[in-house]
This record gives structure tokens, sequence and C-alpha cells, in this order.
DNA sequence: GTGAAAGCGCTAACAC
DNA sequence: GTGTTAGCGCTTTCAC
């Protein structure tokens, strides 16, 4: 077979004896060629196996049917749900989804953001770094009118979108739900303060705990990353400083089985010697045993509102007014986080401070 | 600011004083032109916010520095492990990456690789789906002698490469590992038999019991696909079929997910009631209880084989003569499957609470 | 209905 | 060192 030959639209016009114009619009259908013409056009093009050169098609059309995605990860669960989600959504509506992975760089975020503005992405949907600080590096996109939506890690600007789940709620949930099962030393490994999932899940976390009349130890607070090495060195600081709490809230699933390991090393086991509850879910903690009582995130839908905003956005242009979705999250009982045991120390520490300072039951 | 108002090329040309050409070289670097020049034009497009043309750079350049991958799904800690293995080894090569994704469909795969080979990308990595049967969609890849690799779910075809794991050694390696247990009721939850890794993975299975002479009751092979809900349902068939083995030996670690679920409903005992190994891991083995023994795959270097070689082919073209890896498994013990437990078997269910109560740190 | 002309933004060759 | 000339393959006017 012929190699490196792509056959392209003029080659077909010389075969049929036809301008290059006719057949470049028969291929696409349009309305100016007979239905005739426009079927023995398709036929040959099949026959001498064109592809279009989507290079030069976006070249001349100026558009490119295409999102670029800008995420930190890929191998974490949360994130590989919402990427399928996107490109599912993507599919769906014709569009392509040119995806990139910052690993948590800021400079990796910059240097792919310039190469999605170079394709010439129609939109654009971002999920920022660890690193990530300022939204300088977005103004370029702004000044160019590209629709810009943020996802679950956002960067608060102005005409931008943004889709994110309920990270306060989600918190304020998870830590009412420790106290509700009977604990007051409770603890929280957060994510850093200058990204609105990191703060907005301590925040949940300080005002349930306030609101619920719980003193704060300052140093039942642990910000790190997201990892699992960061749930392991979080929980690892808490013991070698004499501070394990009763229950530590993780602002991730990775953070909590990094608190899984590092208790396993210390030989304390889960829910004798300390409890767990999670933010986020790697669809596994319900194999976990005992299983781990998470806050559920909608990751299908927080991946397809994006796309959706984002083609929204595409589509009605500079009359899009930019719109911020925030998605309820769901407390799933597991085994862990159901009641604080009876057994150690626990009638001195309930009785001071208990009747008094709990406001909700 | 200006809004699309991309500056040029010929913009900057125009602002300098100079030709469209010299901007084109210097901004490239290319040694033409002096550094002084280089350095003026440089920064003048900084000022300018120039961002290049890529669709126009590659329309007339002819190379993408793309490779364009398909794989049937992002969401499974295997393939998430290994589309990030080859997003950092195509960055680290200056190469980009075009992720597409099949969902197991092979009508998706198809218009994916179109649109692939519309895009003109320099290579091709590919996961087959389930459902793909024949190789008759790649032919137009060879035919345009654009470099191919299919990784770990393959197909023959002359002039491909190649990288996978060590199936059949695995599979024979975990198969091995139950009978030295003491087993020897030993059931396979198998992939589709027209996929390499299903396929190898069973004959690793049958090979390792005809050889330690163990008898293979054919009811005690279910094939079916790679899912957690095909775990679940081999297992549940083995159930009802009357023909629940000692131990299971699962094709992916999703079907082991499976089979835990379907364990829970029976209220059957992982280690007490049946017994567990799983081919590949989703890094979630170590955290049950009891830790699951696995045959470890090498992700990442999975998809960094993948990408250096079809780079390796891009760079050697026609004199390249396609390589087949194959990596290389790992047997990780964990606390399934380590030895059959004394008692005899007992159909009668010992009423015991759940599952909290057995563990082993 | 069809086609000729022009150009999308960039780069490769070869002149100067 | 720098510029001129020609495209890459396709799509858009706008005549015919």
């Amino acid at each position: 077979m012929r190699k490196r030959a792509h056959t392209k639209i003029s080659d077909i016009a010389q075969r049929l004896g036809v301008s290059s114009v006719t057949v470049s619009k028969a291929l696409r259908g349009h309305p100016d060629i007979s239905p005739e013409t426009t079927a023995k056009i398709k036929k040959a093009a099949l026959e001498m196996g064109y592809v279009p050169n989507l290079m030069a098609r976006r070249l001349s059309a100026r558009s490119s049917q295409t999102i670029g995605v800008i995420v930190p990860k890929i191998a974490h669960s949360f994130f590989s749900r919402v990427i399928e989600a996107i490109y599912d959504a993507a599919a769906e509506n014709n569009y392509e989804i040119l995806l990139t992975v910052s690993q948590e760089k800021a400079e990796r975020e910059a240097i792919h953001l310039q190469t999605l503005l170079s394709m010439h992405v129609d939109g654009l949907i971002v999920s920022i770094s660890q690193e990530t600080a300022s939204p300088a590096i977005f103004l370029p996109v702004l000044d160019r009118g590209i629709p810009l939506t943020f996802m679950d890690r956002i960067l608060k600007m102005k005409g931008t979108n943004s889709v994110l789940a309920d990270d306060y709620g989600g918190a304020y949930a998870a830590t009412e739900q420790a106290i509700k099962a009977g604990y007051r030393k409770i603890a929280h490994l957060g994510g850093p303060q200058h990204l609105n999932i990191g703060r907005e899940r301590c925040r949940g976390f300080d005002d349930a705990l306030r609101e619920h009349g719980i003193p704060l130890d300052p140093a039942h607070v642990v910000c790190g990353g997201f990892s699992e090495d960061d749930g392991y060195r979080g929980f690892m600081k808490l013991y070698s400083i004499g501070k394990l709490p009763e229950v530590v809230f993780t602002v991730t699933f990775p953070v909590a089985l990094g608190v899984l390991r590092a208790a396993k090393e210390l030989d304390l086991v889960l829910t004798r010697d300390f409890d767990l509850i999670s933010f986020g879910s790697g669809g596994l903690h319900e194999f976990l045993s005992p299983s781990i009582t998470i806050i559920e995130q909608p990751t299908k839908t927080l991946g397809r509102a994006a796309v959706e905003l984002t083609l929204e956005h595409i589509k009605k242009g500079e009359s899009f007014k930019p719109q911020h979705i925030q998605l309820p999250t769901r407390l799933v009982m597991g085994e862990t986080c159901v009641s604080r045991p009876a057994e150690p120390e626990q009638p001195s520490q309930a009785a001071q401070g208990g009747e008094a300072g709990i406001k909700s039951a």
C-alpha cells in the first residue's frame, strides 16, 4: 500500500473532475451541493482513504471544537473520575478534550496553559495546582475572551466560571458526625490554606466545632498537602507531639490512607485507638474494614457540569454571564466515626464540658 | 485590554521593521539570527503577548510533536497510573499527548483513531477496548507509516510495537502461590479470551494447575470482563452453581473487589470461608484487612516504556525494527492466600459478627 | 449548483 | 544575517 500519501481534498476533486471547494462542501454536508454530487464525493473519499487534516481545517475555520483541560493529577481517584466524566460529556457534544497534567507544579501549569492557548482551544477547564498562588497566568485567557471554568480547585477571578462541591458544608457535616459520635478531641489533617478546598474544608471543621461549643486545640489542625504521604506525616506529627486525637478528619481520601499506614506502623487500631472520617473517597472506603465513613463528592456531575458550563459559555460568547455552581456532598456512613468506644478514660472527660457546651444533639 | 486580537508573527515583524521569517526564526532560536536581533524580537514578542499558533506551525512544519493515546478507561487505577506515566514521559521529551477514551467500545475507539489521524499525530499508543476483535481499523495507521505501540491489551500486527506485563508468568505465580498455600480447589475469574491479557492470565492459571498435578474443574473458570461488576457476578455464579472454590484468582483488582462485595452479601468471610489472590492492585490492597495478596504490575514502567518506544520509532522511522517489551510482574504477599485454614470446610455458616472482628496487623 | 480567488499563520528553501 | 518566494490543506466570500 502507499505510504504517507495522504489523500487530500484536491486529490478527490481532481479524480472526480470537480473543484476542491465542491469536495470540501460536500464532505461537510453543505446544502450548496446536490445530493448526488455529495454522495459521489463521499464515496470517492471513502475509497481513497481520505482523512481530513484537522490542523488545516482549524487553521482556516478558526475554531478548534476543543476544550483544554489542566488538572493537577490523574492517578488519583477523584480526578480520574472527574476526567472520565469530562471526556464523556465532551464526546456527547462532539467536542474534543486536550488534557494536560500539572503534577501539582505551577510551572508546568503555566506551560500547559500556553500550549492550550497555542492550540486555540475554544474553552478551558482548570483545576489549579497545589503551588498556584496567583491568578496572573490566567489573565491572557480572559484577554482573549476564552471561556474559563475552574473546577474544584478554583481561583476567584472576574469573568470565570466555577464548579465545585460544597466543601464547607461537607466538612461541617463530617465534623458534626464526629461530634455526634461523642468525640471531643477532633483533629483535622487539612490541605493548603491558599487553596479554596483546603480553606473551606478547614473552615467547615472550625465552625462545626465552634458552633457545638467544642474548644479547638490549634495543635489539632495540621495543614499539608492532599497525598497519602501528607496523611502519613500529619498523623505521625500528631503522634510525636503527643497530641493524638480521638478522631481524625482528613481533607482527602489519600490522606486518610496515609493515616491508616501511619497507624499500622504505630500499632494503633482504627476505631479502638482512634477514629477516622474522610472528605472524599476512592470508591474503596467500603471495602476497607472497618469501612470508612466519608463525605462523598459528586465527581461525575462535577466533570459534566464543567463541560456543559464551558460549552454554554462558548456558545453564548460575550453575552454569557459567568456562573458558579456548587454541588452538594453527602455523608456516607461506614463503620468508622459511628460512636465513641466506651472503654478507656471516657467518663471523666465527657462529664466536664459536656452538657453545657453541646448545642445540638 | 484588547480582545481576541492575537498578535502574530507579522505584527511583530512590522513593529520591528524586519521580516516575518526573521521573527519566526528568532523565536525558535534559529542560529541564523544574531543574538541581538533575537533578544530584541523575543522581548517584543513577550510585550505584545505573542502566542504561536500551533495549528499553523504544525500545518507548515508537517510534524505535530504529539503522540495520540487511546485507552479503554481512565477511572481505573491501572490505567490512571499508566496514563500519568505516559504524560510524564512525554513531557520530559517535549512531546504532547492527545488522550482519548474508548470506554471499552470498539466504535468509539474507531472514531478516536480517526480523530488522532486527522490531527496528524507522530505516533500512537493504544490499549484496545474489550470489544475490539479485529486489527482492521488499525491498518490505515500502518499504511501511513505512523508508529503504533500497543500497550497491555495488544493486537498482534506486523510492524507494531508492544509493551506489556508478563501476564502469563504473573498468573502462573499467583496460582502457584495458591497451591503452595495448600489449596486444591482453585477458581479463576478471568477476562475475555479474545484479549491477550485475559487469555494469557488464564493460560498461566491452567498451566500452573496442570504442572502441579491439580485437576481443573471447568466450572472453576468463569470468564467475563475486568470490572467490579464482573467480579461480583462471577463470584455469585460460582456460588449459585454450588461450585464455590477454596480460593479465587481474579484477573484484575476491580474483579477482586467485586468478589469481596459478593462475599459480604453472602456472609462469607475472607480467609475463613474462602481465599483470594488478584492480578493487579489498586494500590489499595494493603489497606484492606486482611490485605490482599496480589501480582503487582509495573504501571509506571509500562507507560514510560510505551512512550519511549514510540518516540524511538518516530525518530528512526522506516529503519526501526518493531520491538516487543515484556515487563516482569511481582508477587506481593498480603494476608490472603498465605495458607489454607486448618479446619475442614463447613457449609454451615458459623454465626459471627461482621468483619470488624478479624484483624491482624 | 459550482468554482475562482484569497487567506488562515507559519515555516522551508533558497536567494541576497 | 536577513528577506523573498512558496506553499502546508483547508475554508470562506462572492462571482458565475
